[in-house]
DNA sequence: GCAGAACTTGACCGGCCCGTCAAAAACATT
DNA sequence: AATGTTTTTGACGGGCCGGTCAAGTTCTGC
């Protein structure tokens, strides 16, 4: 009998508690691994279209093509799927910052990292709604990233641009409120993506106009930190 | 016996049927014009932090409170309300976009909108995240708006944009991604105000700065609309 | 002060949803 | 093949939530 009870849960050897929920299974065989990253996708899907309370077990079960007594096998309970399912985008999330580095130049390192952002709105947008909500509704899932390593990196990021405002590279702002916009402005067409679709009048956002989108964004921040001539 | 059943609802004499689920009272008396602000206030807090399916009418009730049966008696049922609430906000949100006409300075109509918006983000901040929080979950409860009023708003003041820009009186901008990015920016100081917090390391944020925020949106945008000075 | 309308309210019900459980199936190891 | 472990699965229960109802109370116009 190698089975522990651990609040209620039934363990396997090895397996590991994170803490609140989150039940992380170790010595993946195959399965495990399929069922998870099953389980997982259609969470993201389920809980981007319905909120937290909104999604049901039962929905994300039948998405996933499994009973759903199976995802309380992989997951202690929703909250735990749920903050399983928030780690993964979260680590997604602050990627991409590393384009902001003290010698690289400033036009390209912010055009890389609007690009970047771009792309993530293009193609998980379910994953950034499942964010967004999250922050909406207050984010006490995910108050020790914000307040630990989010903040970190920010204050991190936010000294290179002072550096490039200091060495006269580009124009002064205030580093985290410009970060604050590009999120807000590249993030907005994936979490509000319907207000898009519906003002531009197209009934799906293709990879054109995307690409139109992410130039016209860039164009307005590079001059707007004074690194593109003003009127032209 | 002046009431009538209607769907069930017992409605009073010159009530109206908006359609699925929103009940206007008619024939306002001092009582309901109470009870309704009440509610809707107390709806709004609840929305906002829970989500449409996350709110509960006993929570929205003892905010209010009333007694849960009460609202059923202003609201035909949770849709109705929530409508209802969406209605007000949808008005008060389109607000704004007048400063931008034909004959007025680009800068200073930019400006202004970009305070009023920044303005309403500080003041109503519960209001911007109900309306989020209906984006983000695909608008269901709003499309005729979004393909409707929104997108009529929206073409004209584009067309005055392009004037200014077809005059030479600003750089050439696409207008409508110019008001995504506008949006985008403002309203994430209220709907992802905990990252802002979290970022700023601020328990609060506080009028100054707002403040601060507004000045610096409204500098890199007049800037990237090539409306100011370059670096300086 | 009276009659009818408008409003309030506690109690109740059916349905849904999370989480459990125990039995069965699949798998691994020897 | 045998034995112990991991994984799958249908059925179930307890609780919560939206919505109803009917009895009571207050208001309004005359």
């Amino acid at each position: 009998m190698a089975e522990r009870q651990i609040d209620g849960q039934t363990t396997a050897v090895g397996d590991e508690i994170l803490g609140d929920g989150v039940l992380v299974r170790r010595r993946p065989g195959r399965p495990r691994q399929v069922s998870e990253a099953q389980i997982l996708a259609a969470a993201e899907a389920v809980f981007a279209e319905a909120g937290f309370r909104g999604a049901t077990m039962q929905a994300i079960a039948d998405r996933a093509g499994l009973p759903k007594a199976n995802l309380h096998y992989y997951f202690r309970n929703k909250t735990g799927l749920y903050r399983a399912l928030l780690a993964g985008i979260l680590d997604l999330w602050l990627g991409g910052l590393d384009h902001i580095r003290p010698e690289a130049d400033p036009a390209q390192a912010l055009s890389a990292y609007i690009a970047v952002k771009m792309r993530w709105s293009f193609d998980r947008p379910l994953a950034s709604k499942v964010f967004a909500n999250e922050l909406i509704h207050g984010g006490r899932h995910i108050d020790a990233y914000l307040n630990g390593k989010l903040r970190q990196v920010v204050d991190a990021k936010a000294a290179v641009i002072e550096g490039w405002i200091a060495a006269g590279r580009m124009a002064p702002v205030d580093p985290r409120h410009l970060l604050f916009t590009l999120w807000a402005a590249t993030q907005t067409y994936a979490d509000f993506g319907v207000q898009v679709r519906a003002v531009l009048a197209v009934p799906a956002v293709d990879g054109l106009t995307m690409e139109h989108a992410t130039a016209e964004l860039t164009r307005l921040v590079l001059r707007g930190c004074g690194l593109e001539p003003g009127i032209g």
